[in-house]
RNA sequence: GCGAUCGUAGCUCAGUUGGUUAGAGCGCCGGUUUGUGGUACCGGAGGUCGUGGGUUCGAGACCCAUCGAUCGCCCCA
């Protein structure tokens, strides 16, 4: 019988790499709760149309890296390939407006057919973050101080930076982009392969283009600032002072484009080059026409996603803190029934232990060795009433073992009288079971 | 979707210009020794060499295809 493989582009994540991944999504949970963004649960897939007609036909995301497929109905309904077109769909079907203002996060799987590399699965997992309905700068600002300090409290702040850029308002963006097809037009039979295709569909990409062909010509292609309205810019430098007030250091980016439609005005990167090429860590920006194209009202929005495993693979080793506290290792067959009991006692006491199932006594408390547990209970037994504890520290480096002894005894009384020490053992726990 | 590198035990790898029963370390299982201990020693299990074809007297090594991983392009978080 042959065995079925995983799919291509998912993954299997276990021990350091899964304790990584918690530890991205408990950090996150905690400061988005500092930051009072309320908790949302999406549904993985939507109609087809919620993604085709928010980001964009003409993407690369909707035009050949969605999952689509019809339902037993004949319903196109697509595995989403990121979280703000439900969400915005979501606001709109559910009423949402009445809370605006919202904060809202979430974070689970996405997916998207592509070639599979460091960093890019076909299954990924975002933490995502948005503010809909406010078009202060301000919900710019609190966005981006939010990604800030989560990336500071995974400690992994210092190898990236945030790279900002302003798309201008629905207007200047259009402005600026027929400028930049007018200014790449004329030079179009020197530019790489890729970017005369994006000429047509995406030329903002072009800026982007690491080519070197393409990179001669941009340098001098048209600045956004220069198509900017006087309300695009004075939106853009709220942003940026609000940040410099915050204490949130930024580099402009002007060449700094989004490949989806929806953007507008504040769109921003934080990126490392500790990734190879998904140097991108965390990526967003407003995109106040989103709601609008979804056949909602015109609704101001801002956010963001981050790439868990991204962000996983920066933090590296997590220091998985010691919540097994002690192990039991029973001597003998009638000890055995002891420590099962003991084991449970402790545990629903909330001490953390941990009890081998089989092996000589010698193996188990190898066992322990080997897993760190910095305390053994050696539990013997000489009739069925009966017990004799001892407390050993593996770890003679503890400082202060005597709380935990404590907590053990305190957990203990509640079942056994615990008598005084053989004089010989002080560390010994004499247990007689209450009646 | 394009280009490149790689794929041998659970893990990390060795395997000499193609040549007998494919190896090591770690891990795992069992045992001996050790009674404040992460020791030492002994033994054992575990591999259709990613998969499928081909070349050859003979393939883990060479060729083709395929699947997967990795790196870059593209895209994006």
């Amino acid at each position: 019988m042959s065995t079925p493989q995983a799919i291509r582009g998912t993954q299997d994540i276990f021990g350091a790499e899964a304790e990584a991944f918690a530890h991205v999504v408990e950090t996150f949970e905690r400061v988005r709760k500092l930051y009072r963004f309320r908790r949302i649960e999406m549904p993985v897939f939507e109609k087809t149309e919620v993604f085709s007609r928010s980001i964009g036909e003409t993407t690369d995301v909707v035009s050949k890296e969605m999952y689509s497929f019809e339902d037993r109905g004949g319903e196109s309904l697509t595995l989403r390939p990121e979280f703000t077109a439900g969400i915005a769909r979501a606001y709109l079907t559910n009423g949402w407006q009445q809370h605006a203002p919202l904060k809202v996060a979430t974070h689970g799987p996405l997916f998207r057919y592509e070639r599979p590399q460091k960093g890019r699965y076909r299954q990924f997992h975002q933490l995502d973050a948005e503010i809909i309905g406010a078009p202060e700068p301000q919900a710019d600002v609190e966005l981006l101080v939010l990604a800030d300090q989560l990336l500071k409290e995974l400690g992994i702040a210092d190898g990236v930076t945030l790279m900002l850029n302003t798309l201008g308002d629905g207007a200047s963006r259009e402005a600026w982009r027929l400028a930049l097809i007018d200014y790449f037009r004329a030079v179009q039979g020197q530019l790489s392969e890729d970017s005369q295709e994006r000429l047509e569909r995406n030329p903002l990409r072009i800026l982007d283009s690491k080519d070197p062909r393409d990179k001669a010509f941009v340098a001098d292609a048209p600045k956004i600032d220069d198509f900017l309205s006087g309300e695009a810019q004075d939106f853009f430098g709220a942003v940026t002072s609000g940040l410099d007030a915050a204490g949130v250091t930024w580099t402009r980016a002007p060449s700094l484009v989004r490949g989806l439609d929806y953007y507008r005005h504040t769109a921003f990167e934080f990126v490392t080059d500790r990734l190879g090429a998904q140097g991108t860590v965390l990526g967003g920006g407003r995109y106040d026409g989103l709601v609008e194209s979804l056949g909602g009202p015109p609704t101001p929005a801002v956010g963001w996603a981050a790439g868990i495993e991204r962000l996983a693979m920066l933090v590296g080793e997590v220091p998985t803190q010691q919540d097994v506290e002690i192990a039991l290792v029973p001597r003998g067959d009638l000890a055995e029934a002891l420590a099962l009991e003991v084991f449970y006692i402790l545990r629903r006491a909330g001490v953390g232990a941990e009890l081998a199932y089989r092996g000589s006594p010698k193996n188990r408390f190898e066992k322990a060795k080997k897993a760190m547990i910095p305390r053994l209970l050696d539990v013997g037994s000489s009739d069925g009433e009966i017990g004799v504890l001892l407390i050993r520290d593996i770890n003679v480096a503890e400082t202060s073992p005597e709380p935990v002894r404590k907590r053990i005894k305190d957990a203990l009384s509640q079942h056994f009288v615990i008598t005084d020490p053989n004089p010989e053992f002080p560390r010994s726990i004499h247990l007689v079971r209450r009646k």
